[in-house]
This record gives C-alpha cells, structure tokens and sequence, in this order.
DNA sequence: AACGGCAGCAACCGCGAGTAC
DNA sequence: AGTACTCGCGGTTGCTGCCGT
C-alpha cells in the first residue's frame, strides 16, 4: 500500500520562508482560518506543502507566540516538567504560554541540557550523574515512592495537557498556576483567585524550593549556572509571595484531602487515573490508586511530620522530583552533605535541609499564609 | 580580511494516532 | 473492518551568524 505524500514534493519551495511567503500565509489565514492545512496552499498561492505551512504558522507566524529569551523562570519550569514529562515538548509547551513546543525543545537541548550536565546532573534521568550505579541495589521506599509519585504527577500533568489542547477556550498555563494560591479546602484567604485544579500547585511549590534551594545553595549547583546568561528577567520581579503553611492537625487533615483530591477531582485527570487503575489490573507492577493515595499519604506526609517539623509548609512536601531525585538517593548525598550517611539519615537530611531553608526565610520575614 | 569551528534556531522528515469514508 | 487521509509530535538536519585564530 505505501504511505502517500503529504503532498507534491515536485516543484515545491522548501528552505527558509521569504517574508513574501509569510505575508500570504498570514493574510489567507486572517481571512479564512487555516482550514484544511493541506488545500491551504494552493488557495493562499503559496508553492509550499501544506505541512510547511503549518510549521510556519504555529512556531512564528502565530500571533499569541511570545519570542526572546526565556526567563529564568522558564527555564526552572521547563527543566521541572521534563524531569516528568520526559521530551514530551508538546505538552510541555501547554505550562508555558506563548511558547511553542518546537522552541522549547530547541532551548533544551541548545542550553538547557548542557547547562544541567554541566552541573553534573543527568539530562535525562535528571539525576546526578554518579547515582546511576547506585539505583541497582539499594532502592529505599522513599525512592520507590517518589518514583511513583512521577509517574503520577506525569499522567495528570499529560492529562493537563490533553485538556489544554481540547479546549481552546480554556487553559492553565503555568504562569497563571504559579501565581495563584493553594486550594480552598487549605487556604482561603484570597476568594477571588479564580479556583484552579489544586494538584497544579505542587508545580508552584515546586518552582519556589527550587529556587530557593539554588539560592540558598545547599544543593551542589554551579554558581554562575544560577544566573541565567539569557534570563532578561529578574526572578525577583517574578517571584511569588512565599506562603507558607502551619501543620497544626487540621491543616494536616485538609492537607491529605487536597492530595486525596488530586487523585478524585472531577474532570480530565479522572480519565488517567481510570487508565492506571486499568493498568494495574493487567500488571501487577504498576501502580494503583491505592499505591498513589499511600504514596502521597505516607511519602509525604510521613516523611515530613515524623520528625515533628510541624512547621513543614505543604510547599515543601511537595517538592520537586528533580531534587528528590538527585540528592536523596543513596550514598551520593554524603559527597552533598560532606557525610557519610544511609539512606534515612541522608532523607532526613534532606528534608532538614528543607525545613532549614524555611526556618532561614521564615526569620527574615516572609509572609505566611 | 579570510577562514574554520561552533552554537543557535528554523525547518524538514518520518512516524503514529485519530478520523472519515 | 479496512483503507486513505490529516494532523501533531519528536528527532534530526542544515542554514546562518558569531567568534576565535
């Protein structure tokens, strides 16, 4: 049978587009809508194939596209969601607006990847590079934990991005999800923030310890990778109010509803989580609703209030999988620490490095919730 | 000034999923 | 159910401009 050509590859202009070419693309697409992409140039009298034309349309003819350099921000949130995401661009692109996925995959893999195995951290995996030897023997529960909750938060973040692409009419780009607060059933001190999906906000926290944690440099980053070279954006111009919540038993109780929630909100999630449970049912490796539930309840929740860090924000807990990655695992977090410490101790460490940094922006002054 | 190497980025290619017939 | 077609995605290529020699 043969696959058939997208279109006539004879006499077809390729290369480069002339601003000529553009102007006719634009003006038939003002006019028309793009339509069926493939008839599209021969009705706009362009010697392109349709699909060179949808290329040009949706990386740099598309009027909502924000061109320049990516801030720092950006930047941290890419590198956030390809350590879940993997190279899915696509949805990637759908938690930064006006960038599109063809840029972002260019920036990757021109800066960014470099930037990280500069640091010594696995591009891919997003791990320390050394901790690939050590991931044969001495998984901790932690870990298998935290790789669950990847595999979580990778499904409902694709989900995320099915929707955004299903509805033009709505979108949550990151931005906007950073900015806003944690859920109702936690906070309520800002009723007019629109009610965003509340498992969008460990992204939030995330981005703040990371940045945090960058800046306060307990994790073993190059300081001059701090500053973005391309950045033009200060970050404090886009720094978020740092909230911070305290764990009293309500708080923790409301706290385990919103991850339970996370789990049984309404809407686009509720078809991935129906995919994994089908999927466990075929495999017994695969994680269940009930796995995701205990990884949140006790992952989380364990590890951060055993040690009676009451003051432990949910920020926090929630943080990101890029560091929990890369420095929680197994004996490489003694070359961070200057320790030799197993793995508990080093996941204590961890997390009392977490909380140090809050205490140390606490005493300065930072709002709480 | 000329040249070569390199980085950045726009564009292309091939594949797979979804859909219409 | 099978086939053809469209579209979107991710990997890759190749052009362009910058920089060092």
């Amino acid at each position: 049978m043969g696959r058939s050509p997208c279109c006539e590859k004879v006499g077809l202009k390729k290369g480069p587009w002339a601003s000529e070419e553009d102007q006719k693309l634009l003006d038939y697409i003002e006019k028309h809508g793009h339509g069926s992409w493939r008839a599209l140039p021969a009705k706009a009298g362009l010697q392109r194939c349709g699909k060179s034309c949808r290329l040009r349309w949706t990386n740099y003819l598309r009027p909502d596209i924000k061109r320049g350099k990516f801030s720092l921000q950006e930047e941290q949130t890419i590198i956030q969601l390809h350590a879940l995401l993997g190279n899915r661009w696509s949805a990637i692109a759908t938690h930064l607006p006006q960038r599109t996925d063809n840029e972002i995959k260019n920036y990757w893999n021109t800066h960014l990847k470099k930037r990280l195995a500069k640091m010594g951290i696995d591009p891919v995996t997003h791990k320390l590079k050394s901790d690939a030897l050590c991931s044969g023997s001495g998984h901790s529960k932690g870990a298998n934990s935290l790789s669950h909750m990847a595999q979580w938060e990778s499904a409902r973040l694709e989900a995320e991005a099915r929707l955004g692409r299903e509805s033009k009419l709505v979108s949550y780009p990151i931005q906007q999800q950073l900015s806003t607060p944690f859920p109702a059933q936690l906070i309520s001190k800002n009723p007019t923030q629109p009610a965003l999906p509340p498992c969008l906000d460990v992204l939030k926290a995330w981005q703040r310890v990371w940045s945090k944690s960058m800046s306060a440099g307990i994790f073993p980053i190059a300081g001059d990778d701090l500053e973005s070279p391309t950045s033009t954006l200060n970050f404090s111009e886009n720094a978020l109010p740092i909230q911070t919540i305290a764990f009293n038993e309500s708080t923790k109780t409301a706290a385990l509803d919103f991850a339970k929630s996370s789990v049984t909100c309404e809407g686009g999630f509720t078809k991935e989580v129906r995919q994994m449970a089908e999927l466990k049912e075929r495999s017994d490796d695969a994680m269940v609703l009930q796995d995701m539930t205990y990884t949140m309840e006790s992952a989380w929740f364990e590890d951060s209030f055993r040690d009676g860090n009451e003051n432990m924000p949910l920020s926090y807990i929630m943080e990101g999988f890029t560091n929990i990655l890369a420095y929680s695992c197994d004996g490489q977090n003694s070359s961070m620490a200057g320790e030799n410490l197993d793995n508990g101790e080093n996941n204590k460490n961890y997390w009392n490095s977490i909380l140090n940094l809050l205490n140390a922006s606490s005493s300065a002054g930072s709002p709480v919730f």
